[in-house]
DNA sequence: CTAGTAATGTCAACAAGGCTGACATAAAAT
DNA sequence: ATTTTATGTCAGCCTTGTTGACATTACTAG
């Protein structure tokens, strides 16, 4: 398990020394700091954290999303998204309106302010994202997102997919 | 800002558009959902967290770092570092030696019952890391690496760099 | 129609892990 | 001799996660 050379089994795959996992360990370790530093500030002159930043921008991605599916994006406990969710609602940043089909569902959409807020949040990563992007260059990125998604959990991987393929 | 298409100055930087940002985005947030989730699993039937697996994982990284140092490193106040390697020490996992040449230094070293725990959690999370690095092949790990050095704040990638180069 | 189940909200209590501010100590540096 | 540095510690606060219990409403199956 502590081996130093992984897996000489292909071509070329004497790259997955213990050393360079680490590597890939610790740029994730860093690299998220930086992913949601920029945000952070903007949110901490407010007083939301990075829990409302993640409600808002489902939100707007999925708008008239039902609290249940954005539980499961978000894989927290029902309490601690209400608590996020009424303080939005509260503030006057998310609208809840009562299904129409369903009427014990509640679907959830940004307000004027709510939107402007989220623009202003993922203008900030975004640019830090595409600056990032626009150094590495395509191919890199290609190969960013292909790492990424074959590290998530094969549920969050078909949320992924499907938050991803509704976006076209 | 809110550009369709970002950047059409180069060959082919025409990728650069909000829809494919965002999705790196998301899959930056799902995938360290991933990331974390097979240590987390392990801490949750101790009674430590997150905050103690970076402890230990930076200590084991560069064994007689001071306090100081780690603090650079992970980002936090000395009050919440000292809470977790209090409990370190305590329990026996850190051992925390006076500095020799400066004797207001704290040199930090896990013990072997520290160096057990910190085996079994990176084993878990290079088990990820290295069943995605497999799947996802060597040139989209070096693209994978360079997109998270780009998203780095200078500061970190500085120190990214600096552990990075002195475990060769 | 009734019983069961599902979607949601809410209350209470708790823990981890951030933070600030204030203060103490020892040792190095000037 | 004074100041600065490295560290530890106490107290208190916040966000965001958790569990457990309970209420409401409404859809669904029998």
């Amino acid at each position: 398990m502590a081996d130093t050379r992984a897996s000489i089994s292909g071509e070329s795959l004497l790259f997955l020394t213990d050393e360079q996992l680490r590597q890939g360990i610790e740029a994730m370790f860093f690299a998220y700091r930086g992913f949601t530093a920029d945000p952070d500030r903007i949110l901490s002159d407010m007083s939301y954290g990075r829990a409302h930043h993640r409600a808002i921008h489902f939100i707007n991605r999925a708008p008239g999303t039902t609290v249940n599916n954005l539980l499961n994006i978000l894989g927290v406990t029902k309490q601690s998204l209400n608590r996020v969710l009424r303080t939005l609602v509260e503030d006057g940043l998310v609208e809840s309106r009562v299904g129409q089909s369903d009427k014990r569902e509640r679907h959830l959409f940004l307000t004027d302010a709510g939107g402007d807020l989220e623009r202003r949040l993922s203008d900030a990563q975004r640019a830090r994202m595409r600056s990032a992007f626009r150094d590495a260059g395509p191919e890199a990125v290609a190969g960013f997102r292909t790492v990424l998604e074959a590290m998530m959990d094969a549920e969050m991987q078909r949320t992924y997919t499907r938050l991803k393929e509704s976006g076209l």
